[in-house]
DNA sequence: ACCGAGCTTTACGTTAACGTCAACTTCATA
DNA sequence: TATGAAGTTGACGTTAACGTAAAGCTCGGT
């Protein structure tokens, strides 16, 4: 039924180049538990999961988690949604996070606006100068 | 004319309990040149500047910047704008931030809708279980 | 005169997230 | 067959941002 065509695999270069990091950075992921990639003999096979995963991991940094925030992230997908008092601690590790980001999103915003002033300055000296 | 009644002053320890960091941090950022406080004789006294400062190191932390980062920017506002070439670099320095900055705004919506998402779940399933 | 609280400098220790060899295998190609 | 490109596992080095401990001033109160 739901069989996926997701045969595409790719090797620690192709994951290296697409994503613009070194391979060292990608086995350390997977050192830390983020990654659990195939094996082929001993070479390493990365699939589509394995892909998003990393890219999850990236967008994690951009916004400064740790890479042990973001496995922390991963497990809420894969935890017991059985049990009420694991539910319930979920829950509040999301309201933490979705608090941190309001704050991250109210920060940006006052970065931009004072950006945006000092960049109206300066194209208002530039212009001057004329 | 101008004259600020700013008389206002701060020991380090006061600062430190305020934004709830240690005074090794305070004196860090200043070895790292982001604050340099007046000294009465050997001890520290903050003004309200320093402490303007000191919140917009944090707010930096907050947003993933380095404090090398973040003395770039205190730099921007201090610069010859005399200089058409110097006003030329300042410029695109802000053009990177602000891209950087919305790469993040677009990371932090992204983020929020998956918890959502899983909140909104985790909430299903402890109704259900009524 | 002594004490404790708060400040100082100096200096070594620590953690996260990799960088950088070194030494090895496997595989396709000249 | 050899050689070069790409993969592997250690293992030690590095940087940023502090933590932590040692040893010492200084000042108000008893």
């Amino acid at each position: 039924m739901s069989q996926q065509l997701t045969s595409i695999k790719y090797s620690i270069s192709d994951l290296s180049k697409e994503f613009d990091i070194t391979t060292r950075s990608i086995r350390f992921y997977e050192d830390q538990g983020l990654l659990s990639p195939a094996r082929k003999g001993q070479t390493r096979i990365y699939n589509q999961r394995d892909k998003v995963r990393l890219k999850l991991i990236l967008r994690g940094k951009r916004l400064g988690f740790s890479l042990a925030e973001t496995g922390r992230l991963f497990e809420l997908y894969d935890v017991d949604k059985t049990s009420t008092t694991q539910l319930n601690s979920i829950m509040t590790l999301i309201t933490d996070k979705k608090n941190d980001l309001k704050q991250q999103l109210e920060d940006i915003n006052a970065v931009l606006i004072e950006l945006n002033d000092l960049e109206d300055n300066c194209k208002g000296i530039l212009n001057s100068l004329d």
